[in-house]
DNA sequence: CTGTTAGCGCGTTCAC
DNA sequence: GTGAACGCGCTAACAG
């Protein structure tokens, strides 16, 4: 069973009865081929069912014409965005876009990255690296790299860096100006730079309104549904009065909602609540759900544009940092007159 | 800025005062090195930090111990558990997995597919090919394929078909012995095989219980969230009494409870809903949906297998039928003795 | 325009 | 055990 359907360049040289080198000058049309001798070798090509071998190819030209795109969880809807727009865009410029899982687990991106680097791929796009700078620095010095989604220090990576500070800020104006006092947050997982600038952001824009950061209206989520369950409860269970839920991500703000479900609670009447990424599954929550949402469309665009730039060894333009923005939909409210959260 | 680090066995043989032969044997333990040498060799690549050309070694071998994935939409939480079980799977193998987008287009679908080949993938697993079967049979000639989530008639490729017609018979008879027998339906985008599939196995259910089938109670939702929306409300505005509806997938049933929401009707109680494909998110709607369930984890260990018996020369061994599985949350309830989708 | 000659980096005979 | 030589399939530099 196992296959043999080797037709090689060299066997369509022959049958069209020309050199190897001409038939490669008429695949890659870098030099001109004679008439008749492009229709001999099309013809052989067809009658052979020729398929260019991409792995001499790679060896012979040094390039592979494909950038690694490593993700986290390549099956997450977060980086649906983003994967289509670096895919796009790459597709633009030609190369071709193969995707690999990290897992989020340093050891396994660390080797399914040396794994795009042995693969010889002309570049890779991180997105978001759980890999600590020195180990990017180091990778960095093996091929093109743009990280989109973090912040390297490594001067051998193009770092496109999210505003999460920002953003999380402006969800808390959000609140705020609905009258919200009140507003309790949860987190996203300990020591993720992300999370931690989500949280910076809570606490930012609560400090500016002068009002006093509680670290018992605050509980961790994990950045997932489960976590936004537990979360949720646990503020509730403090008794802690709160008007409104600031969950740092999508996926918890989820959970969020079926916990004040559960407890008879109504979001937005009795609570509003804000997430963070404006998943496409937000626009379907019962209430729609209120979220920040990242240009990520634009950015992976650039991203890819980048690391093409590096391939070809252009620098990169600086792009300007990205607007985060606030898409409202039903979840908040202004703050209602009699507080509901006394549990 | 172009990367030019570029160390080579040539290098690491001479540095360590060996042919390349040795190095070579050393890396792949094929035969013994004496100790020496070995220590020569591993001391001169870590000081060249060498690491193996996979473009050189796959021309060498003539294998490139990688597997490629088609999916349609690799975002999509749908594969999740199917990609990671593969990967998984195929890694205890000692194999990589490379991810490609088909985008739910055919054409786009052959070409990444053709890219696949010509990559030299020593294996391709498709996560429910668009393509016709004679596509398929056709690339199968190339490479050792599997099909997961579809039947194909060739017999080069090793198809592994979900009993889509059982599993809706599941979830309808979920509803009738709830006492419903007003019960719609919201399909799968026409044309698709696995949506043919389940309407026929929602009307052999249907008619197994003596219920005529009526087409009135029949919406599109195209297998989305915002199809769910419209066919729920088609549905409703049609005027016809019904008290459950189950829907083809769970994003359409999430569209369908927001549809509900907005007309003041309550899941389960005013209407019961069943999904199908038990996404992850399932268990956090609101309520925790009902929802079919097929094993991918163990679907996919299989499809990674049976690659890997294909690319080494075995038949891979027939698999028992796959047993869906209905998961019963709480969606769904008794029908209630005021039926109240008169609307 | 086109054929010939060299490699790309590595695995694998084949002798020793 | 180990080195030399050859080849994987293709591109590129060199002469026509």
């Amino acid at each position: 069973m196992s296959i043999d359907n080797t037709v090689t360049l060299k066997e369509v040289a022959r049958l069209a009865g020309v050199s190897t080198s001409t038939v490669s000058r008429y695949l890659s049309g870098t030099h001109p081929v004679s008439g008749d001798k492009q229709q001999a070798i099309e013809l052989s090509i067809k009658r052979l069912n020729y398929r260019p071998n991409l792995v001499a190819r790679g060896l012979a030209k040094g390039r592979t014409m494909t950038v690694g795109v490593l993700t986290q969880e390549i099956a997450s809807t977060y980086f649906n965005e983003a994967m289509r727009g670096v895919e796009l865009a790459l597709a633009s410029h030609d190369y071709e876009t193969i995707f690999v899982n990290g897992h989020w687990n340093k050891t396994e991106e660390e080797r399914r990255l040396l794994s795009l680097i042995g693969r010889r791929v002309d570049g890779v796009i991180l997105l978001v690296a759980d890999l600590d700078d020195e180990a990017l620095d180091r990778h960095a010095q093996s091929v093109p790299m743009v990280l989109l989604g973090g912040q390297s220090a490594s001067i051998h990576v193009h770092s496109m860096g999210f505003d999460h500070v920002a953003g999380a800020r402006l969800a808390v104006q959000h609140l705020l100006e609905q009258g919200h006092r009140r507003i309790a947050f949860i987190r996203g997982p300990d020591g993720r730079q992300d999370a931690e600038d989500r949280l910076r952001g809570y606490r930012e824009a609560l400090q500016a309104a002068g009002i006093d950061y509680d670290e018992r209206l605050v509980a961790n989520g994990g950045y997932v549904e489960g976590g936004g369950v537990t979360a949720m409860n646990t503020l509730l269970d403090r008794g802690l009065p709160f008007t409104a839920v600031f969950a740092a991500n999508d996926d918890s703000a989820y959970g969020a909602i079926l916990a004040l479900h559960r407890r008879g609670l109504k979001v937005p009447d009795d609570i509003s609540l804000v997430g963070y990424d404006d998943l496409p599954h937000s626009s379907f929550t019962v209430p729609p759900l209120t979220s920040v949402r990242q240009p990520l469309a634009d950015l992976s665009r650039e991203a890819a544009n980048a690391v093409v730039a590096l391939i070809e060894g252009r620098k990169p333009p600086r792009t300007a940092p990205p607007r985060v923005e606030l898409v409202v939909r039903e979840s908040t409210r202004a703050v209602p007159a009699r507080s509901a959260a006394r549990r």
